[in-house]
DNA sequence: CCAAAAGTGTTCCGTCTACACCCATGG
DNA sequence: CCATGGGTGTAGACGGAACACTTTTGG
């Protein structure tokens, strides 16, 4: 029983921008595209929807084939469908952003696949209207850093205050005072600083701090 | 030339979320399904995405259809892609919200189709996931109420103060102090007062302002 | 001993909030 | 003349921004 068969279907894919934060720098995961129409751009990498799956679902198959990472966080951006914008044919695409830990990320998948970590700096020319994605990805979150907790999910679960301003600074990308924002995470309840200290970054040694998930729960305001 | 043919297809749809405002109130436009599958089911206002067209122009030509307006403040609210969502078949609907001037709108148009303005508290049951697609409509136009001139579109050209605030306590659903409320508008250049008075809401009459476009794409901050 | 990053408080200023009364008019 | 909505100012609280020096330690 087909209700639409007068209509017309078009293909759908997903898109993943994949953000992480490595050497106080916010980069993104992009390849060359290993297949036409497009071959050799420079390109996010994606995949088509399924005909059993969720857009959800698709993005969590794509990310994980990229990653070897399940429970990413992960965020709809939004879908694009102008006409012409895939050269190959009609082809909507949704696309999601992933904050990543990139010590979670398996180097050696990542050559398997050659994706590089490019700065936004660094960004070349990209596949269609991946550029797009990407400048709406970064809008969605500066809008959100301030109301919600993404910052952690580009950090290890033990992260310096250093760091934490650093992912900051990136994301919205002008400097913070460091007393105003220290005196903000104070204020936190559910950044808790540990008895660990990390002697990596500086000589003197640094207090690790951790994101606690339950106590956000409880109560999840967030105001930075 | 089929690059992807290994895939498959799906149809896509958009679904408008229309907002009006009327007698103080936030109001959507909602009708009866006249289709099956689920005809006779409270519903948003959709239709598919054709070959040659991209889902701007789909969400416009559906608005178009439903209401004989062009040119409406539109913004893409997300695509939403849970496989059973649909019950007819595997649908994938880009949602768009919509924001008109209940009295540009032509109520023999409405009545045609079978509209209702219906008000947020008021909402009936409705088909599929557009109960959800409303709520982050509505999360949508409260978080950027405040950064950008949406509400203009829910209002005349002319319209009075008080009219204004009505719009903003609506959509965040609180009250709002009148004199505060009046002196922050007093600090935005782009809304001006004009000579006119409106007499149908009151009494003593009351001034009529106005949005100056031109003068808003001069300096394009908003923050109220 | 010195370079490099960690850590720490105070003051000022501007913004937001709370709050109550008079005005003009149509009916 | 009164009910209805229009219009106005001030004081206190609060939060954000600016700002510089001391500490620790590995090399």
């Amino acid at each position: 029983m087909t209700y639409y068969s007068e209509h017309s279907k078009v293909w759908v894919s997903v898109d993943c921008i994949v953000f992480g934060f490595e050497n106080g720098k916010l980069k993104l995961l992009i390849g060359k595209r290993q297949m036409d129409p497009g071959r050799g751009e420079w390109s996010l990498y994606g995949g088509f929807v399924r005909a059993n799956e969720s857009l959800e679902d698709a993005a969590n198959r794509v990310l994980y084939d990229l990653t070897g990472l399940k429970k990413v966080y992960m965020k709809q951006v939004g879908a694009f469908g102008a006409i012409d914008r895939d050269p190959g044919d009609r082809v909507i695409s949704v696309a999601y952003c992933a904050l990543i830990n990139v010590k979670d990320y398996d180097e050696k998948i990542r050559i398997e696949h050659g994706l590089e970590w490019v700065t936004r700096q660094n960004l070349p020319k990209l596949y269609s209207d991946h550029e797009i994605m990407i400048h709406k990805a970064i809008t969605l979150l500066r809008r959100r850093i301030n109301t919600e907790p993404l910052s952690f999910n580009l950090l290890p679960d033990l992260f310096t205050l250093t760091q934490l301003q650093k992912v900051y600074e990136a994301i919205l990308g002008e400097e913070i005072d460091k007393r105003n924002f220290r005196k903000r995470i104070k204020s936190i309840d559910f950044i808790e600083k540990t008895d660990l200290i990390d002697k990596l970054s500086s000589k003197r040694g640094a207090a690790l701090y951790r994101f606690n998930k339950k106590m956000y729960a409880d109560d999840p305001t967030f105001k930075l």
